[in-house]
Formats: C-alpha cells, structure tokens, sequence
DNA sequence: TAATTTATGTTGTTAGTAACAACTATAATC
DNA sequence: GATTATAGTTGTTACTAACAACATAAATTA
C-alpha cells in the first residue's frame, strides 16, 4: 500500500521537524532558566509523579540511574530537590521538590504552555482534538514497542 | 479563553511525549548503523539538499558552524561524506555524500519509515492528515518565531 | 596597490546529555 | 552467617553543541 508508505514518510519528516523546532525553543527558553533540559524534565516528573526515589524517577524519565543521580545532584546544589532518608532503608532516598522548584517549574511550564496556545490559536479545536488522538496513539505504540 | 489553555496544554504535553519516545527509538536505531544522530542528520540535509557549503550545512541543521565541523570531520573519516574544494574560493568547500553516505541514508531512512507505518496502519487517512496538517502549521509557526 | 574588513573553516574550551561498569553500603534470602 | 540482590554514587567514555580565538583567503575601500 503505497499510500500509506507516503503518508508514513510525510508523517515521519514532520514529527522530525517539529522535534527539532520544539527542542530548539524549549531549550533557549529553559535554559535562560537556572536549569537545563533534563534537570527540568526531572522537575516536571516530581511535580507529576509526587515523591519518587532515584531508581523510581529514572525509570520515569527512561533513563539511568547514573544519569539521573547527577541530574538530580545538581538540582539538590541549586536547591530546587531535597533528599529525605528513608528510615525503614538506610539505602533508599526520596526526592521531593522545594517550594522554589515547584515554583521555577510552574513558572517554565506556564510560559511554554502560552507559547503553544499562541501558536495554536488559530486552528479549529476539532483539528487539535484529531491531531491529540494520534499524537497519544503513535506515542503508545512507540512506547509500546520499547520493550521488544 | 481557558477551552484553548486547555488544549494547548494537552497539545504541548502530547508532543513531549511524543519527542521523547521519537527520539529515544530513532538514537538506538540509528547508532546501531556506525552513525550517531547528529551525524545522520546531517547525512540527511546532504541527501536533501543538494552539494552544501559547511556554513550553509549549518545553517540548513540550525547548528554552530564549529559544531557542524566537527560532526562532518567525523562523516569523513568514516568516508560517507566528500571535501571538494572550490577552486574559485580558496576557502571554501563543497560537501557531498559517497555513494556509500547516500546509501546508508537510505537505508536508515526506509526502515524508519517502514516503522512509523506499521505505527499508524490502523489510523484513518482523514486523521492523520489533518495531523500532518497541524504539525506543518505549528512547525512553520514555531520556526517564524525562532528569528525574533 | 596597500590596508582594512569580511567570510570560510578549524581548533580550544566549556557545559550538558547519557550509558556502562565498577564500587560501597544496606537489605533480603538461603 | 554467607550469599545474593538492591539503591545510589563515581569513573570513564562518547555525543551534542555553543562561544571565542584563530588562520587563511576574498572583498572592499582608501
């Protein structure tokens, strides 16, 4: 089927694009920020997931511990995490955020989210609807097959 | 208009998702092909468009010349890519692809595509074009707002 | 034509991203 | 009590990427 395989193509340069034009403007912006990228990821996966421990945030994050721990290392010297001992597991960390890395987050988030909204502001919401649906589909079959 | 915030902030979180996952499946599958990410993307631009000079490659990737040097110096000592030199510019050079750059290309490229395919098999023309369709429209909006 | 300015690429340096392996310390199992 | 497994950190390596400084060559201008 043909068509398909054209429509795939398509689908794949632009995703491709938007990738890169995205991260671009993500990244200036969080950057200009005190945090860079995945430190911020790492904010934004404590707001979500609440309280998480290291192995637990890495996995959130897909990522590996190792780089997580130094992700999270320099949150901690910036002040925007807290490790908190487990006293049932001598090993064991929670990471929870500070008000002020709550804060920064929230402040981050809330301006890209007026970013999107203003570039969207144009398009009918049917046409967003349809383009969230499978937006979510395609990340759930990629994500799906991760494991394989 | 809180409809549209919502929307947005739905969209935006969907294409993090989406970015994510992307990229973590195109780095592994790329890597295993003797090329990294950046250098495949420049193998692209290559294929793309055409015979480029190093500050017009970097200016077509949205990349430091300096950094684009260096991913190109890499391509030339695998031999995917060429260093001709313009005889009119002392200076300058022409880049281009071996034979061998364009067909490892390729074959990166369609098995990328074959993938994104088999992702999208069970979604409805109607919907993914009007996704291509948005995610051109944000592309396109995004990018315009990089320059100011 | 000679001097200055601009353009093309490369190299030095720095910072961020990210994995794997090796390691320490603690907990769980046998 | 000895072994095995788990939690996190540190050493090492490679990639991504920018800015600044540099050498060289071309273009401008005085």
């Amino acid at each position: 089927m043909p068509a398909n395989l054209e429509r795939a193509e398509a689908l794949y340069e632009a995703v491709n694009q938007l990738i890169r034009v995205h991260q671009f403007r993500d990244r200036d912006y969080i950057c200009s920020h005190d945090v860079s990228v995945a430190q911020c990821y790492a904010l934004e996966t404590l707001v979500k997931r609440g309280p998480l421990r290291l192995q637990a945030l890495a996995d959130e994050m897909y990522l590996d511990k190792s780089t997580t721990s130094r992700v999270v290392d320099s949150l901690l010297r910036k002040e925007y995490v807290l490790k908190l001992l487990d006293p049932a597991d001598q090993r064991a960390i929670q990471l929870s955020l500070t008000p002020a890395g709550e804060a920064l987050y929230h402040t981050i988030h809330q301006d890209l989210i007026l970013e999107e909204a203003s570039l969207i502001k144009d398009v009918s919401p049917e046409v967003i609807d349809g383009t969230l649906t499978l937006i979510q589909q395609l990340t759930k079959a990629a994500r799906a097959r991760l494991g394989s």
